[in-house]
DNA sequence: CTCTCGATGCGCT
DNA sequence: GCGCATCGAGAGA
């Protein structure tokens, strides 16, 4: 499969979220290849988001976001989870798309070993899940998804828009004008959809 | 099904 | 010290 290239990323960041339905993360694990469709993600916009990591400025913790398009941003949360985001638009410009939930599509029974008990769409069916099941943390923190082996995108079959729905983001607290706008885009009717809504 | 709550580490004020 | 872009267990309906 052929891997989104650097100009996928370097766009407004709402037309990246869109386009990265369909799209699959391919992660590498010991030569062996673990892969997901993207069925869910959610877009934050920069310093003047609200809800964004980087509404403070920059620090060390959202440098990433504030780097070239293309690579990982991925956040340590509530003490035991990791997100995985894809940074958007150009260097300087602090924008990035949280990937929330894939469709298991390879390597299905190492995401198993990573998340045992767990039916194949809960093994990805959100944020922290989805970095369990594809052995993702703060190792891959800044990666190149244009050029590393360890983690990329990968075209996949598009998602035609009237498959595609939008709400507000999950998991976002705060002012209500960051709670409202309806960043959060997905496949509607997925089975592999995160919990809330 | 829904709701509530605890786990748990760390970045930032 | 506070609060977090989460998850899973447990209780109740």
């Amino acid at each position: 499969m052929k891997r989104l290239r650097r100009e996928f990323f370097a766009r407004p960041t709402l037309n990246v979220a869109r386009a990265l339905l369909g799209q699959r993360v391919v992660r590498s694990l010991d030569g062996r290849r673990l892969a997901g469709r993207i069925v869910e993600v959610e877009a934050y916009l920069g310093e003047a988001d609200l809800a964004s990591h980087a509404r403070p400025g920059r620090t060390r913790r959202n440098a990433p976001m504030y780097g070239p398009p293309g690579h990982a941003y991925v956040y340590f949360i509530y003490g035991m989870y990791h997100c995985l985001n894809v940074v958007t638009e150009t260097e300087g410009s602090p924008a990035a798309v949280l990937i929330r939930a894939l469709e298991p599509l390879e390597g299905v029974e190492i995401m198993r070993c990573h998340r045992p008990g767990r039916s194949d769409c809960d093994l990805t069916n959100g944020p922290g899940k989805l970095c369990q099941a594809l052995a993702i943390d703060r190792a891959l923190n800044c990666a190149d998804l244009c050029q590393g082996n360890l983690l990329w995108i990968e075209a996949g079959p598009s998602v035609s828009d009237g498959q595609v729905a939008t709400s507000p983001r999950v998991g976002v607290r705060g002012d209500a004008r960051a709670r409202i706008v309806p960043w959060r885009f997905y496949v509607a009717g997925h089975p592999c959809l995160s919990r809330r809504h």
